[in-house]
DNA sequence: TGTGAGTTGATTTTT
DNA sequence: TCAACTCACA
């Protein structure tokens, strides 16, 4: 098969460096590629596929698995411009399970119509196990739960091998909730996300003939961020490269950030332990970024252990410095950054679709998204309640999923009452029990609703009539989804109570169920000819958040940096540096996992082009309640002294500012967050110059004074009120703040503190006993 | 059975 | 902060 390159290939190799061609002309026996960020990996990877079809090799020999749609969507549009016409599978590993599954569903005690749960979907079938169990929880969440059997999915370990691990409580519960908790899942003729891929790893070791039929079939191999790959997706990839072991792989150890939920560094780190006579090329040439936002990028990761060296490098300019900021608040970050983008935009210099704002968690988004609201500033976020996750969507399609699956229990639990129909709880709860003691699906318990004992006369009338209407739209299964959705629409009732309903909220559901029925009607286009309700189930089940993200659309773009990864802007934000967010406060105890988030960050710094700015807050409002906050551990990694700092009075300074500030931010007797705004002087704040300059005067004495303030109060006799008085929103003033409002208190005793937020939009903490704080009016 | 007020409790990342 | 849950009442 192995013909070598000619000078027909001169255009698909021409635009290669020497390694990329190295790669790209790898024709058989296993392939790893080391691709450091921005190296031109999907560019290989398409280039690569492109050749293998000019070797003559059958597109259909050939499967590509991505890790998200919006991956694979990229690399078949970069494909189809190198080989049009040709149609090679690409997909996510789900998709590519869900289909096999499809097909060989009875293999594994499903029938062909199985249902995929979402992660709602399965936390209710979840807890109706725990129920069944009869388990209290007490030191144990049902995500916890969830968590548990998860990564025993995703290690292949089923629900009668499962093993707790001793001392631990919730190894118990988990060991007899899992068995419960599958049984449901498979008496609803159903799967959540994990068993699509353990179901197909156990297809493929239990049948070996369909295993080598299946590894002839998909002769041509190759997965994008191996990285990120766990254990079952190691094992049936490699089932699958048995007998053809042409398996190419393309990853970046520094990149896999979805240790949680069950990546296993191991997979890349040892590919070439697996499969003897590996070819390995690595790409550390990056096209992407300046050479100094690649040298922080180098100098963070170096300091992971558990990791395989590699040297980063350039051709691209210097570019600007890199900038680390500390914002006195949440506020003034955001408001900072929003005004630096309105101001690059105003002037002409960039567009909003040149940046983006990253941060560790989803809560962050609400302050940017604010800030840039009132700066006029399109933006769009990678996230928040998806299309797909809307409970009218979710309703509307639980409808569908129980025409396609009638067996499923999440469908129908979600729809039973939905809209009110006057079947109730208790009414459910017996169907439930009905159910479970005959063995049938809850619809065929209510079918029996008349004879199910303790349900009264007038709740069996209204199960009736659900199950009548249920039947009706059942006529419709097979037409084309459009109409599928339009009957179940009228039929249910849901279009009725939406359309009289005087509710705003309820007005924009009905545009969102509109948009459903679009939904379908595209997909009724692209997939002629009736009964394809189960396809369509299966796109909307698998799509993620990060799938919404529209590439073209000219806005800032804010997200999480799980969600950057593969992305690359020419100015980006990494906001909120801060020790308990970067890392992550449950990530600080392990080592490996204080690695996965320098990773993290690694992965954000590596997607900016030309500008990139850290900042953190001295101040977080977070969860409700404001708290000092420390900054990154991680930005003590860096070489500061290469970066532009936001304390100009850094240079003047014999100590490094680092300890300084973080002393600040834990010293509350200072009365004032004790920061140097004078780099901010220029452009930042110009608004309100007065109050800024005042601030900084005080910081310098208040910290000093605060001793002196006690004694001169005690000497004159100065009344404080008592710290037990000051209530949350109370008005209070201060002599030299003026009014302002109380939003947080902390503390006990003489360490009572209150949080206060003053006329000009400044936070400031005080120890109630020693500030002159007053309730207002008097 | 349905609703609304009030309380509590928990807060990561995603196919 | 906010969603989920409880509980009382219509």
């Amino acid at each position: 098969m192995d013909t070598p390159a000619t000078s027909r290939d001169a255009d698909l190799l021409a635009p290669l460096t020497p390694p990329q061609r190295e790669a790209v002309t790898h024709v058989d026996g296993p392939l790893l590629i080391l691709a450091g960020p921005g190296s031109g990996k999907t560019r290989v990877v398409t280039h690569r596929i492109a050749y293998l079809l000019r070797r003559g090799i059958p597109a259909r020999s050939i499967v590509a698995l991505t890790f998200t749609n919006k991956a694979a969507d990229e690399m078949k549009s970069r494909l189809a411009s190198l080989a049009p016409q040709q149609s090679v599978w690409m997909g996510t590993f789900h998709r590519f399970c869900a289909r096999l599954l499809r097909q060989y569903a009875s293999l594994v005690g499903l029938a062909e119509n199985y249902s995929i749960y979402d992660v709602a979907d399965s936390r209710e079938i979840l807890k109706a196990a725990i129920e069944e169990e009869g388990i209290e929880l007490t030191h144990v969440t049902p995500e916890s739960i969830a968590h548990a059997i998860s990564w025993a999915k995703n290690s292949l370990i089923g629900p009668d091998d499962y093993v707790p691990s001793r001392g631990r409580q919730i190894g118990g519960i988990v060991e007899r909730v899992y068995p419960k908790y599958q049984k449901r899942l498979l008496a609803a003729n159903a799967v959540d996300f994990d068993d699509l891929l353990m179901h197909v790893a156990a297809l493929l070791k239990e049948n070996p003939e369909l295993r080598q039929q299946l590894d002839e079939k998909y002769r041509y191999i190759l997965v994008d961020e191996y990285q990120d790959t766990n254990l079952a997706q190691y094992a049936i990839v490699r089932a699958l490269s048995i007998d053809h072991p042409n398996l190419a792989v393309t990853g970046d150890p520094d990149q896999s950030i979805y240790g949680w939920r069950g990546a296993n560094l191991s997979n890349i780190l040892e590919f070439e332990k697996d499969f003897p006579n590996v070819k390995v090329v690595r790409l550390e040439q990056n096209y992407r970024s300046t050479k100094s936002i690649l040298r922080i990028a180098d100098e963070l990761i170096e300091h992971n252990v558990r990791r395989k060296k590699k040297h980063l490098f350039t051709d691209n300019p210097e570019g600007d410095p890199v900038r680390l900021y500390a914002y006195p608040s949440q506020r003034d970050e955001a408001e900072h950054i929003a005004m630096m983008i309105a101001e690059a935009i105003r002037s002409g210099r960039r567009r909003p679709r040149d940046f983006a704002v990253f941060y560790r968690i989803n809560a962050l988004s609400r302050q940017f998204e604010q800030a840039l609201r009132e700066h006029v500033i399109p933006y769009q976020i990678v996230n928040g309640l998806e299309f797909y996750q809307r409970k009218e969507i979710k309703d509307v399609l639980a409808y569908l999923h129980l025409i396609n699956n009638p067996r499923s229990e999440a469908a129908f639990l979600r729809i039973v009452n939905t809209p009110p129909r006057g079947i109730g709880k208790s009414t459910i709860s017996r169907l439930q029990a009905h159910a479970a003691q005959h063995g049938v699906s809850l619809v065929d318990a209510a079918r029996q609703a008349g004879i199910v004992p303790d349900i009264n006369k007038k709740s069996a009338i209204a199960v009736a009539r659900f199950v009548a209407m249920f039947d009706r739209v059942c006529l419709v299964a097979h037409a084309p989804v459009e109409e599928i959705v339009g009957t179940v629409l009228a039929e249910s009732g849901y279009r009725e109570v939406l359309e009289n309903s005087e509710d705003e909220e309820d007005q924009e559901r009905l545009a969102n169920v509109e948009e459903l029925l679009t939904d379908a009607r595209e997909f009724d286009m692209r997939h002629p000819g009736d009964g394809q309700l189960e396809q369509f189930l299966e796109e909307t089940a698998l799509v993620a958040d990060t799938d919404a993200w529209e590439t073209e659309s000219d806005k800032v773009s804010l997200m999480t940096m799980h969600a950057a990864k593969g992305l690359e802007f020419p100015i980006v934000f990494i906001v909120a540096c801060e020790q308990g967010l970067l890392p992550h406060e449950r990530s600080m105890q392990d080592e490996e996992k204080v690695e996965e988030e320098r990773r993290l960050l690694f992965v954000g710094i590596t997607r900016a082009q030309q500008e990139l700015q850290l900042s953190y807050a001295q101040y977080r409002m977070f969860r409700g309640v404001l708290a000092p906050a420390i900054p990154s551990p991680f930005l003590m990694e860096l070489p500061r002294q290469e970066m532009e700092l936001s304390d100009s009075a850094t240079a003047r300074r014999t100590t490094p500012d680092w300890e300084e500030s973080q002393l600040a931010s834990g010293e509350e007797e200072k009365g004032d967050t004790s920061f140097d705004v004078a780099a901010f002087d220029d452009d930042y704040s110009q608004e309100s110059p007065e109050p800024r300059r005042k601030k900084k005067a005080v910081t310098k004495v208040t910290g000093v004074v605060t001793a002196a303030e006690l004694l001169a109060e005690q000497e004159n006799g100065v009344k404080r009120t008592p710290p037990g008085m000051f209530k949350h929103g109370m008005h209070v003033t201060h002599p030299q703040y003026g009014a302002g409002q109380i939003v947080a208190l902390s503390g006990e005793g003489p360490k009572r503190r209150a949080s206060v937020r003053f006329g000009d939009g400044s936070e400031r903490k005080f120890v109630l006993i020693h500030a002159d704080l007053r309730p207002a009016g008097e």
